[in-house]
DNA sequence: CAGCATCCTCCCGGATACTG
DNA sequence: CAGTATCCGGGAGGATGCTG
């Protein structure tokens, strides 16, 4: 992804495209977007759903997805802790997107494959 | 960013999406892809119409992605040298996608002062 | 359970200089 | 004109350990 988190508005024409590009970007921000679809998950429900995923990473991405409007987090003050997450209104209405992109990706498959044996 | 090139593919179910994220990662790309939409662009047209591109990362960018197979690339034989750079057939299928996120982004650009002033 | 703090590595991307 | 080559800083993101 790209980089520095500001640095992608210093474009002007793409600008708009840039800036919502910035918002999904980070490596893990679409699939905890995709996860969240089907309704309010917690942190470690989250975790298991994304193994891959680190806990430092899990919580950066959730806290600029929140930051971001796209993602309400709800603390519940209790002993254990608990967290909830789910969808914002702004962040259902990305749906849509991820979705064509996800489509376009599954059918153009192919590159990827290219892409990894070129490597 | 992202930053490993290939590293977006070892995740499971938003996998496609991420790939597609992919091709359109990069500083550059979609400034690219949207000013190659209306025809094709000389490498100095490309400089000149996104100054704040670097001469590196333009090569960069369009050699990524020609090998995605996203842009033609045409080398014309004479001196001095003139390469033609345009959309191919696949590069046109993502220009959906890419106004969609264009139309999200102008929608919500009020997300994106709030998060330049509280930087 | 749901984090925060710290250290460290890798590589993206800018600046600059050179070339067929 | 359309690149390549090299150097370099900064920040994303992994690993590990600690906490209310």
């Amino acid at each position: 992804m790209a980089k520095a988190r500001h640095s992608r508005l210093d474009c002007d024409p793409g600008c708009s495209v840039e800036a919502a590009i910035s918002l999904i970007d980070g490596k893990w921000k679409c699939v905890i977007l995709y996860h969240l679809q089907d309704g309010t998950k917690r942190f470690n429900e989250l975790r298991r759903k994304i193994p891959a995923v680190t806990q430092r990473m899990l919580t950066n991405q959730l806290r600029e997805l929140e930051l971001d409007g796209l993602v309400d987090r709800v603390v519940y003050a209790q002993v254990p802790p608990k967290v909830e997450y789910s969808l914002s209104e702004r962040g259902r209405s990305l749906l849509p997107i991820i979705d064509a992109l996800k489509n376009w990706g599954d059918e153009n498959i192919a590159l990827f494959n290219k892409r990894l044996e070129a490597a």
